[in-house]
DNA sequence: CAGTATCCCTCAAGATACTG
DNA sequence: CAGTATCTTGAGGGATACTG
């Protein structure tokens, strides 16, 4: 099965991801890839996720060309599951959620997970849409040019 | 019923975002939102999907506190759903998306929908994650601090 | 027009047993 | 350990009739 044919007739680019993302797992898996995780057990104790829908969204996750399929690099004979360069370049999507999601899903003071550059342990700056010359825009200033 | 309840215990920011519009349609309602779209009949044509769910899903947004209700502004006895706040910066959000979506989901050439500056009419610049410099970051310069 | 109420159905998801 | 296969359940979603 090729990818594109996991790709609907949607015109909108948003429609199409959600098309193909958005369930209940797939970005948490992406998720879990970002944070260095490779192996099919390690998924699943993470997610909670039953193992045959890991296993679909998995494949369907290769299929789409997010992940790719790798020997294990402990010498066993199973894979391991790695972020492609299209699948890193959701990276920014995560980012985007879940700075979304710390400032508005969670009480004052209430603990949750952060990312933090590695080296500095800083925060990572807020990310917004901003014009070419760098200044920041908002969706008022935005409309979508529809083809249909 | 306050908006708490919807909130899960999920310490990820990312994992409460899925169990909050990671579903088929609310990112999809929201994109509407953002496109100027406020009446039920609109999204209901807009997105096709069954009256039921839209409305169900109208209700989950406005719990969430990123729709409210509004009296018509024609006058009718209907409602109109309007981004709150927490609504419009989901913008980021659907912006990443977007632009994922248009660099991956189509083919060379392929028509489909751009965002674009009023204005100019210009289209708006890749978002990327960066440090407080503004310097750009990638995924592997970052780690995600776990709480649990 | 803007919803609500029903009915129905498919598929996602869970649980678990099984295999290399 | 890493999956696959099977069975079951429940929720998401579609179609449509109904109401103010």
């Amino acid at each position: 099965m090729s990818t594109s044919q996991l790709i609907n007739e949607e015109p909108c680019p948003v429609a199409r991801c959600v098309d193909l993302i958005g369930d209940r797992w797939s970005l948490l898996i992406v998720r879990d890839a970002f944070d260095g995780m490779r192996r099919f057990g390690d998924f699943q104790r993470s997610l909670g996720v039953a193992r045959n829908i890991l296993s679909n969204r998995l494949r369907k996750l290769v299929e789409a060309g997010i992940l790719e399929m790798q020997d294990a690099s402990d010498g066993t004979a199973y894979q391991e599951y790695i972020l492609t360069a299209q699948g890193e370049s959701l990276f920014p999507v995560v980012v985007a959620l879940r700075q979304w999601g710390e400032q508005h899903l969670f009480k004052q003071g209430e603990y949750h997970s952060v990312l933090i550059e590695k080296l500095t342990g800083q925060p990572i700056s807020f990310m917004a849409p901003t014009m070419q010359d760098g200044s920041v825009i908002t969706s008022s200033m935005t409309e979508v040019r529809k083809i249909n």
